[in-house]
RNA sequence: GAAUCCUUAGCUCAGUUGGCAGAGCACAACACUUUUAAUGUUGGGGUCCUGGGUUCGAACCCCAGAGGAUUCACCA
């Protein structure tokens, strides 16, 4: 609200704006019963002398985590004076003591308020009507007390001083599990968990561990890095040329300017940027934009890592990539082994490597190496592999190696020398006639990872960005777009580099155990709620 | 983009042949000082996704739309 009111200072928005957005602007929204009763306490503890949003700083000196680890019955003389804060997430009363549970960042602990010892004097609406009526599961309280065991066995919080430290207006779904671990009334519906990710967080919070992963990879892959000397740089997000790679964009408009603008698909066109600039070794970790369908692999926008090193080829980026993840997985999970579905995947390198054509030959039979387009499209329909009239060479070998290879690569696989129809940033192979020197690695029969001998011959590159122009008169809408300025850069002489991409989400997933790329995503892409 | 299934209380879900809208948890009131899916008694809570249609009467049948799930297609 703050923002939008500076924003219009400025420059008012257009009537439609107001049309379009007036939904989010109502501050009328119906209550429904339970919400109102919230709000109503929430009247009482104001009306009380209570604030129910404290500003001041609550000392938390303790974490349920380690009280639960290592609270000792003999060492239960040290544990008091203990400060906590956290969610409310059940409430037993029963009479003038109640049970309630706790959690704070993730993990639950039992608390104990006894009436007399949270009100010592005559006054007991602190208990009576702050505790017991006022509270709600999802208030955010701060406790005092010491730890102990009750008589069933559970460590448990026994309050002496108890803070409400955030009111909370809305009533969270309230997932059980008994003794047996049976779990009742789960908040499941992928849905919701997904767009009300908070409300997940707390329900589920499980859920926690893949995403605690998710940034401890990224972590261990920028030590990795970092500790061979590579630097970490930010290129730009919006571009006006979208090159780099063969995908749709974004379309954006800057107002000042009057030019259209592109998310960007890539960033490979800066970096090498900056490897002609004279940094050796640059490496990006950020978001990706590509303008397609979204399933359980692919979201609009998605995390990528682009590693570009100077003076090295492609060989040498395998040997890397294997002991990068082998690093990673070793420093975040203990182990270079990980389980996922029925498989079990492991990162210790060295991987097979096999060239594209050969991968191809050992699944169906047939050596794909030597067709002409024409041999290839009569190929495809006699695997009943759909095509189209645009596709060239590269793309449908691309869509053989798809169908008939790519889900067969459940172990980390690097698939070697592509085409360079489908490939216009790799150098020309070294000794193989029409080939590029290009990987893409494969895990759990998805791409993960792609690198190359990157191109550095600026007449080379302007020739094959040409033939992608043609490839796009002939419909191909995500063939490359030429850039000038990238060549202008080439110009002044590139190092040999080889350069990797890496797609963190599909990484993630693979270490992680998971199947959509939602679960490894805080907040994935979703249709707006309620229509257009 | 296609097929199939789904959308009912804050949450998870029933709902008979088309005949007054249901349960558990949550919520409210009362009782209860070591419980743990706390318990007992009582009570309140609904745009049955939206809009049309058929019918004396629609959560239910028909048509259209929105959203979701799964599978396929597209997409590095």
């Amino acid at each position: 609200m703050v923002c939008l009111k500076a924003t219009m200072k400025k420059r008012p928005f257009p009537e439609i704006w107001f049309e379009e957005h007036r939904f989010f602007m109502s501050t009328e929204l119906p209550l429904s019963e339970q919400e109102a009763i919230r709000r109503q306490s929430l009247e009482q503890i104001r009306a009380a002398g209570i604030d129910p949003y404290p500003a001041d700083l609550y000392p938390v000196n303790a974490a349920a985590k380690d009280i639960l680890a290592q609270f000792t019955d003999e060492s239960a003389g040290i544990w008091t004076e203990i400060c906590l804060a956290g969610r409310l997430m059940s409430k037993r009363i029963q009479g003038k003591a109640s049970f309630a549970v706790l959690m704070q960042d993730g993990v639950r602990i039992q608390l104990y308020v006894n009436r007399d010892e949270i009100c010592p004097g005559e006054n007991k609406e602190g208990y009576n009507q702050l505790f017991k009526k006022w509270l709600d599961i999802g208030d955010i309280i701060g406790v005092k007390g010491y730890v102990f065991r009750t008589m069933v066995g559970e460590i448990t919080l026994h309050v002496q001083e108890l803070t409400l430290l955030s009111k909370c207006l809305r009533p969270l779904p309230i997932v059980k599990t008994d003794a047996e671990g049976n779990v009742y009334d789960a908040f499941s519906d992928p849905e919701l968990r997904h767009r009300m990710r908070y409300v997940d967080l707390i329900v589920n919070p499980e859920i926690r561990a893949t995403f605690i992963a998710r940034s401890r990879i990224v972590s261990a892959m920028r030590s990795f890095f970092d500790a061979k000397g590579w630097l970490e740089v930010e290129t730009p997000i919006l571009q006006s040329v979208h090159g780099g790679a063969a995908a749709r964009p974004f379309k954006s408009h800057h107002q000042a300017l009057d030019v259209p603008l592109f998310l960007r698909i890539a960033n490979e066109l800066y970096l090498k940027r900056l490897l002609v600039g004279g940094l050796d070794g640059v490496y990006e970790i950020g978001k990706m934009f590509r303008n397609e369908g979204m399933d359980k692999t692919h979201n609009p926008e998605f995390t990528s890592m682009e590693i570009y090193v100077a003076y090295k080829d492609y060989e040498w980026m395998m040997n890397m990539v294997e002991e990068c993840l082998a690093y990673i997985s070793v420093s975040v999970f203990g182990s270079t082994q990980a389980e996922y579905g029925a498989h079990r995947i492991n990162f210790q390198g060295p991987y097979a490597r096999i060239p594209l054509f050969d991968a191809i030959m050992q699944q169906t039979g047939v050596d794909v190496s030597g067709m002409n387009e024409q041999e290839l499209r009569e190929q495809c329909r006699q695997w009943n592999i759909s095509t189209s009239p645009e596709m060239g060479k590269g793309k449908l070998i691309d869509q053989i190696f798809g169908e008939k290879v790519e889900k067969s690569l459940i172990q980390p696989t690097y698939i070697t020398d592509y085409p360079i129809e489908m490939t216009p940033l790799a150098k020309k192979h070294r000794s193989k006639e029409g080939l590029v020197e290009r990987f893409e690695l494969f895990i759990c029969g998805k791409e993960v990872a792609n690198a190359y001998s990157e191109l550095n011959d600026p007449i080379d590159q302007r020739q094959r960005f040409e033939e992608q122009l043609a490839l796009a008169n002939r419909g191909d809408a995500d063939a490359m777009a030429l850039d000038e300025d990238f060549l202008k850069s080439m110009e002044f002489a590139m190092p040999p580099a080889s350069g990797l991409g890496i797609g963190i989400d599909r990484l993630v997933m693979m270490m992680t155990n998971q199947t959509s790329i939602q679960e490894v995503l805080f907040f994935p892409q979703m249709r707006p709620e309620g229509g257009k």
